[in-house]
DNA sequence: ATTATCTATAGATCTATAGATAATGC
DNA sequence: ATTATCTATAGATCTATAGATAATGC
């Protein structure tokens, strides 16, 4: 097994555990053990157990934003404000869902790590792809005198943060819900796009 | 001192410690520094670590809930729903600003817990004044056609997690916020008041 | 010959305890 | 006499390394 496969199989177990148990709750006696190889090996193409945090981090990939935001800009061109949101807090929820351990992994970052690290993190964040759409895209609504004139930052994490929220305490927390994925969307896509639209929006 | 005092001295330390860099991340050593008494002095009024941070998180307590709720109550009577909205949000910015701490020790909790025990946490949660307020409050301006008909739960979810989750991000992570709080009541309190209340709010 | 991996272990750190010492209340 | 605290340290665990062994490519 070459030195790059090897790698990439210990970031993955290594994502794992980092996930459930953060940086500080993970051995590298549990890191070897999960991944199917001595600890030596895991210290020989990672220095230090930060190195090999560092990586995991810097591997991490959100799969299909690439082709979540072409389909969002296909609800921008067909002018589908409510079927754009679904689609947003649908793709949150799924996310959230498939990539546990990474999510969680995130989450404990934002814990471990200091305000420096994280106001890096949360700029990175913002410059990506996802991000970039959602802000086009609601400045746009906003000059088009169809969303509130209130900060366009506000509103934009508005539109993520309630999908997110739930993700969190449902798939991440495992807090039970008696309210289906489907219901969710439902009620939450209103709810954002009557309040991102203003009390006054059928008046217009 | 008394063995009561010095229960409590060593609590608020831990509270301090287990919030900055969670339960595993926090060693006797630097415990018993923070709290200016020998390892040994915390060992023998709790038996195990585990023991001291379950002491910690139970002796945790959110100041001016009850007083809060009062308040609340008096918007209710008012029929004053954005004050209502802008009041809590507030509160919920200031307590975060304010218990830095132990906001940050029930995140980490949340991640280093199981399933099982968040699900009871979460239960707890429900059960508290302020949480029984909210429902009661949305279900009765539900029951009088001005809030939306959806799920309760959901709804009560939406008007904590917006301000929860901005509070989160500027005062527990520190992430820098171009918008000071007074703009995010504004625009928090407008935006969750037309989301719950529906587009048609205003055609009734 | 080079590359990757392992066993064994060093050295540091961490949780917890034993037994001695100081402080308090009768 | 009782209660609270400390010093010193045991024993476990954790990160990391040294040196030996196995596997791969020329």
């Amino acid at each position: 097994m070459t030195a790059e496969q090897r790698k990439a199989q210990v970031i993955d177990a290594a994502i794992a555990l980092f996930g459930r148990h953060g940086l500080k709750g993970t051995t590298t006696r549990a890191l070897a053990e999960a991944a199917g190889v001595s600890e030596a090996t895991i210290f020989k193409h990672f220095p230090t157990k930060d190195d090999l945090y560092a990586a995991a981090f810097e591997r991490r990939t959100f799969v299909g934003t690439a082709q979540l935001v072409t389909e969002l800009q296909g609800y921008v061109d067909r002018q589908d404000d409510e079927g754009l949101l679904r689609r947003l807090i649908g793709a949150i929820l799924d996310g959230y869902e498939r990539d546990r351990d990474l999510h969680r992994m995130l989450l404990y970052a934002w814990l471990e790590q200091g305000p420096t690290e994280n106001n890096r993190m949360w700029n990175q964040m913002r410059r990506s792809p996802l991000f970039e759409f959602l802000d086009r895209y609601v400045r746009q609504r906003q000059a088009e005198g169809v969303f509130r004139a209130d900060a366009t930052g506000l509103l934009t994490a508005a539109l993520v943060a309630l999908p997110v929220n739930h993700a969190i305490s449902t798939k991440l927390y495992g807090i039970e819900s008696e309210f289906p994925d489907e219901q969710v969307i439902d009620t939450y896509a209103r709810l954002l796009l009557d309040g991102v639209r203003g009390g006054m929006a059928l008046g217009r």
